[in-house]
DNA sequence: CGGAAGATCCACT
DNA sequence: GTGGATCTTCCGA
């Protein structure tokens, strides 16, 4: 059961390309449309320091929330709670919100300061710090497989120990920094409709989720429209 | 001030 | 496939 196909996930990053690899990303990456950034993200790295350790993940899925024109949006209508309030910094700051009574979420805030666009970050798979990040995941964590561990925003955050300290933070600096990483290509990219959006009518379909084409840590169903 | 719902996950049938 | 866990946040009264 420990191999399929392996289509989408290849190419490891060369010893050579470490460093371009792991160049935090520029506040101009950030300064675009939601569903632009969301779909740039795939294939970037999530570094996390946490407690003298390294914890490194490769990003593989990502939803677009375009703030104010989107009912699915926590700022749709503009909305502005205490909550929600780092959604409205400029591009390149953390979103972090508490869901279900036990869950957090990950954002990217995007675009330019009150603009409230947003990237949830869904599902990623672990590059460095595995025995950590097993750690954090608890009891369930000790026995999933590796490509479980970061499957679903929940899991993401709670793998790589991202909870409200974290809101507000912005991602060119530790202990939480977005990298270059390893960009996927157009022929990786599958697009979808949104998870757990079923109340924002019309915008519960639009194409705003982006994952890495058979990825294995894609949390279900799986988008398969290609991109 | 009460009630309802939530950008989820997990265990179980 | 279904339901329970668990509690913050928000809105309406």
């Amino acid at each position: 059961m420990s191999r399929r196909s392996t289509s989408a996930r290849g190419r490891q990053p060369s010893p050579g390309a470490d460093r371009a690899a792991l160049t935090a990303l520029a506040p101009a990456f950030y300064r675009r449309p939601a569903e632009i950034v969301a779909r740039d993200l795939l294939g970037r790295f999530l570094e996390r320091e946490w407690r003298g350790q390294r914890l490194l993940a490769r990003l593989v899925e990502t939803e677009a929330y375009l703030g104010a024109a989107d009912r699915a949006s926590h700022a749709f209508a503009g909305r502005r709670t205490p909550r929600v309030a780092s959604m409205y910094l400029a591009g390149g700051h953390a979103y972090v919100y508490f869901v279900y009574g036990m869950h957090w979420c990950l954002n990217v805030v995007t675009g330019n300061k009150g603009e409230a666009g947003a990237v949830l970050l869904r599902a990623a798979e672990v590059v460095a710090g595995e025995s950590a990040v097993r750690r954090l995941r608890g009891e369930v964590g000790r026995r999933q497989r590796a490509h479980e561990l970061l499957s679903g925003p929940a899991r993401l955050c709670q793998g790589l120990a991202i909870d409200r300290e974290l809101d507000g933070h912005a991602f060119g600096a530790p202990p939480l920094r977005l990298l270059a990483g390893d960009p996927a290509t157009d022929a990786e990219v599958a697009i979808g409709a949104r998870i757990g959006v079923a109340y924002a009518g019309e915008a519960a379909a639009w194409p705003l989720r982006f994952a890495l084409a058979g990825h294995r840590s894609v949390s279900r169903p799986r988008p398969v429209a290609a991109g």
